[in-house]
DNA sequence: TTGATATTCAATAGACCACTTGATAGTTTG
DNA sequence: CAAACTATCAAGTGGTCTATTGAATATCAA
């Protein structure tokens, strides 16, 4: 399983398809790869567990294994970030000017009080393929044409794919430019995801 | 960073050094590789943050980087033993029979009220270098003939690297057959240590 | 300084991996 | 059934990684 991670094209299809399932030619395309070569490193990865694969139709629907599998990626994701100086340096110049955030049980605390606007700035596929309750869609290139469908008064709240991508912050930069309250939640939808669905069993061996 | 579970050896690496900080030449003998493969292995963990290295005198002691890295190794290893069948068989094969199991909050609230004896099976060193609070030392080599050190009106609860190890099933495989009443605790010293360890400051990149 | 020990460096041969190309298999649509 | 599409397979090439060897460096003790 280790050697599932000793790739980029295989670090980058895994961030893909923590987001939503996709098909073998949607990621190829996604990727800028191939789809052969996207295809095999496909089957590596189902070789070592870290992503299942169906038939639908025409195509191949991959997505990633489970609870498990999410873990190690993101725990690996977030481990480079802590230790990597060069990780974190990149990171910060392709994010840009950090904006402001808010944390999970803040958000829970305010969406339970009716006062913020949760918002889900991420492709509507993968919104589609799951997203935080109570969140609306709005993709980032949207944004501007829908900020209408805003209310005026209430803080707004935006998440994307995670603590790396830029769209949340992107998001809020343009909110706070239009005069509006906003703030992004300091992580995605797999870390949420993660943290909120029930733990189903534990490793005994 | 994930090139740095690419490698067999460097696993094995990895899993000596959650236990305890080494020298190479201790990790050298204890893989069976020659010294300067083990360096060269080291210094490509290193660079990918997973290792930390402290120069003592003639000798450098690596360690394992932190929270995090442990994290990491730890979910790898859980993630391939609960996804792949071919792993989960392996380590069935390699640890036995099963032994009765305890678990970590059981094994404290027993240990709270002075009902069971905590002993560490694993090598001294690694005793030494951390150990659950309130654990007596027992390597399985001496266990034998410590037996009587051991008070026989009360459940004894072995521990050592971790639910992969064979330590602990041996010592309480052992323990039973000398009449004794012992019982292993389901997870090992890096386990019990990350789950301590008060989390010191969240990703926020 | 010299010698002894521990670690690292440099060079190398062989194994393994990534990506390409072109052909093949499976599924749906006309 | 044929055509269109998606995914996989097989083979080849260039590149990367692993482990070995022997030399070089660092630290300590005499």
């Amino acid at each position: 399983m280790g050697k599932a991670f000793a790739s980029p094209v295989r670090l980058e299809l895994l961030d893909l398809l923590a987001q939503a399932p996709r098909s073998v030619d949607a990621l190829a395309r996604a990727t800028g790869q191939s789809n052969a070569n996207v295809s095999q490193h496909l089957q590596a990865l189902h070789a070592a567990g870290m992503v299942t694969r169906r038939r639908q139709g025409t195509s191949v629907r991959y997505d990633i294994a489970g609870r498990e599998a999410l873990g190690v990626w993101l725990a690996l994701r977030d481990a480079s970030a802590g230790r990597l100086a060069e990780v974190e340096r990149a990171a910060r110049d392709y994010l840009g000017e950090d904006v402001q955030r808010i944390g999970r049980d803040e958000l829970r605390e305010r969406l339970a009080r009716g006062d913020a606007v949760l918002i889900d700035v991420r492709p509507q596929e993968e919104y589609a393929a799951g997203h935080i309750e109570g969140a609306r869609s709005i993709p980032l290139d949207e944004l501007d044409r829908r900020l209408a469908e805003l209310p005026a008064d209430r803080e707004i709240v935006a998440y994307c794919r995670g603590p790396f991508c830029a769209f949340a912050h992107e998001a809020v930069r343009r909110l706070a430019s239009a005069g509006r309250a906003a703030r992004r939640l300091d992580e995605g939808w797999p870390e949420w995801q993660l943290a909120n669905e029930p733990a189903r069993k534990r490793i005994t061996a």
